[in-house]
RNA sequence: GGCCCCAUGGUCAAGUGGACUAAGACACCGCCCUUUCACGGCGGUAACCCGGGUUCGAAUCCCGGUGGGGUCACCA
């Protein structure tokens, strides 16, 4: 068999989208799985959009989210080089074989003379496409015209009696009919190739097997195809994705809110996370596991398994796939990820209570940037300026509560760990004759100041033994007792 | 509007003519654990868009409707 070779070719003119990442993705999964190439193109022919940034974005997002490619820009590779605008030349050539043999007629109509003539056939109702005025132009009349400054665009000559049968590896056979679509532009008047014209030759030239990408581009797959076939050159696999659509069912765009990879990477959340949710959104591995491995991803990933229909971007799925993950990582890489979150929020804990504190108030978040707002009992002494948490503190049995943890942990020594707390925590309603109620949740107010928190028994550790003594100190002053 | 795609719970989805009284997950609800919240465990509510065919039998095949989406650039 063959090798497989995919490509994900972004243009430049954003930050990477939900939407590509998941089309690279796809095309990744594609080639791990099947031990093919994974090639990552450039495709900035539109030079008013494309920036540098946005491909330094778009490169760097897929780094985090861990795909690698195998020949592309940044990498290089033996079909170089990997950025559209970087292969002029090579369009120009096969413009000109197209122009050469026929398939292809310069165009001297003017945007203005285009943009007329598309309103005046949206107006009539009727199929909007190129009429082909500049289709039959003789020698002369091209002359004419050139000598006006014209600079001409080139066609492709649509052949306008043929039904074009696209075999798309998700959707089956589509099929488009010639005699709508309209002679098309593939090189700009400025010598720049079109998108259509420009993969296609791309496409050829670096041996791309199979064309993964979004349902947006299907209708332009027709055109696509006339190309192939006007150059002689053999007609790659295609499988059109469905789109993934925003809460309202349109296609997901900024005012759905974060549609970029670097919003989530941002907000903390996990590249393994955000690449199982999109590997799910599309496809499915048909068993009734959901959180799957990148490793289980590459072994299993095909396109047999990809539905049609369009997907709901889901962010609470991914809330809960990205909070499991959280929870299910070693402490060590999530309190190193959730270091920076607490620096901005002003806390600056060292090694060991930073990594006391994220095992704790990782069970609380579903991604990093929430975390500092879990870890405030563990920096700051409690205000007690909740007024339902005076309320409790008012009991009238708290300054017997308050003593007797104190009395306990006189007597031993430091709170090693949550076992220990336990331990020490266990006993206390029974030796003071009182409901659980009465006495922890008293503790956890004079501890924190709130009546919500963490367990005591993985607060304890944290504070330590000082730190503890000092808040029930604390407390006591605020209720009054002045022993 | 033309062309094209799609159609199973609120969402992601399994299902490829009989095993469907339709799986699983998220969300939601309840219970348990925890005398807090969350996590976790258990359970529950909830779906084959409509109408015709084909067939002994249709979520599954065909046709039509309806609905949603995409696309109609010298953007990609």
């Amino acid at each position: 068999m063959r090798e497989i070779r995919v490509r994900f070719a972004p243009s430049p003119t954003g930050p990477l989208h939900i939407g590509g990442a998941r089309s690279a993705l796809f095309n990744w999964l594609m080639a791990r799985r099947y031990g093919g190439k994974f090639i990552v193109r450039i495709e900035d022919t539109d030079l008013e959009r494309s920036s540098k940034e946005s491909e330094k974005n778009i490169l760097s997002s897929l780094r985090w989210l861990g795909l690698d490619w195998d020949e592309g820009v940044d990498v290089g590779g033996p079909n170089g080089p990997y950025r559209q605008t970087e292969r002029l030349p090579l369009y120009e050539r096969y413009a000109r074989q197209l122009l050469e043999s026929g398939w292809a007629y310069p165009c001297y109509c003017t945007e203005e003379e285009l943009t007329a003539q598309r309103q005046a056939q949206l107006a009539a109702g009727e199929m909007v496409r190129y009429a082909g005025r500049c289709r039959s132009l003789t020698p002369q009349e091209r002359v004419r015209l050139e000598r006006e400054g014209r600079r001409p665009a080139l066609r492709f000559k649509v052949p306008e009696d043929r039904v074009i049968t696209v075999r798309d590896r998700v959707r089956g056979e589509v099929s488009f009919d010639c005699a709508g679509m309209g002679d098309f532009i593939i090189v700009k008047s400025d010598g720049i190739p079109t998108y259509n014209f420009a993969v296609v030759v791309d496409d050829h030239l670096m041996g791309i097997t199979h064309v993964v990408r979004a349902e947006e581009h299907l209708s332009n797959t027709p055109r696509q195809v006339l190309l192939y076939e006007a150059l002689g050159w053999e007609v790659p696999e295609f499988a059109h994705i469905s789109l993934i659509l925003g809460k309202d069912r349109a296609k997901m765009s900024k005012r759905h809110g974060a549609t970029s990879i670097d919003q989530y990477r941002e907000r903390g959340y996990l590249p393994e996370a955000l690449v199982n949710f999109l590997a799910l959104l599309g496809w499915s591995p048909g068993t009734e596991e959901e959180v799957l491995t990148v490793e289980q991803l590459k072994a299993q990933f095909s396109l047999e398994r990809v539905t049609k229909s369009p997907a709901v971007f889901d962010l609470e799925k991914l809330n809960w796939l990205n909070g499991y993950y959280i929870r299910h990582s070693p402490v060590e890489r999530i309190a190193e990820l959730a270091l920076p979150y607490l620096r901005r929020a002003g806390y600056a804990p060292g090694e060991e209570k930073l990594r006391l504190v994220v095992a704790v108030a990782r069970n609380y978040v579903e991604y990093l940037a929430q975390i500092p707002q879990y870890v405030d009992v563990f920096f700051n002494d409690p205000g007690y300026d909740d007024p339902e948490a005076r309320e409790v503190l008012a009991q009238e049995q708290v300054p017997r509560v308050l003593g007797a943890l104190r009395d306990k942990l006189a007597g031993t020594g430091e709170v090693a760990d949550a076992a220990a707390a336990k331990e020490l925590l266990k006993k206390l309603p029974k030796d003071l004759g009182l409901g659980g109620k009465k006495v922890y949740l008293p503790l956890r107010v004079a501890l924190t100041g709130k009546t919500k928190g963490p367990e005591l028994h993985d607060l304890l550790p944290v504070l330590g033994k000082e730190g503890t003594l000092a808040r029930l100190a604390k407390a006591e002053a605020a209720i009054g007792i002045t022993d």
